[in-house]
DNA sequence: GGTCTGACTAGGT
DNA sequence: AACCTAGCCAGAC
């Protein structure tokens, strides 16, 4: 199911491609983005590849951490926009800022 | 072109 | 359950 890897260098267009399709709602991880794009295993460097991103266009707010929370990053005002992007298309947060990932796992078989 | 850093993760203590 | 480590690889310097 995973996609071939045209190149050994990763081409990030591929992890925006993945990101893109993740609907309105649902959430994804590193983890899995990373997988989907064909580069199983390279989770930091779709966070890395995000980390670079000005196109408003890519829904960079879907993504995160294998333990359903928002990554820290060097701008801490991202981390309070991300979950406000979040909260504003339906997703709740538990208690502890975690976001519940068997709720909200985006699947894209089905 | 060597080193360091980073929006990660899985596995071990 | 919290913390540590190794593996990962593209950029910046």
């Amino acid at each position: 199911m995973t996609l071939s890897v045209k190149s050994k260098k990763i081409h990030y267009r591929y992890i925006y491609d993945v990101v893109k399709q993740i609907p309105c709602g649902c959430i994804a991880t590193y983890g899995q983005v990373a997988e989907l794009a064909g580069f199983p295993g390279h989770a930091r460097q779709v966070g890395y590849a995000l980390s670079v991103l000005r196109n408003t266009a890519i829904p960079w707010h879907r993504v995160i951490n294998a333990k359903g929370g928002i990554s820290n990053r060097s701008n801490p005002d991202y981390v309070s926009l991300q979950q406000i992007l979040l909260e504003h298309e339906g997703i709740t947060f538990n208690a502890d800022g975690g976001i519940s990932l068997a709720k909200y796992r985006w699947k894209p078989n089905e």
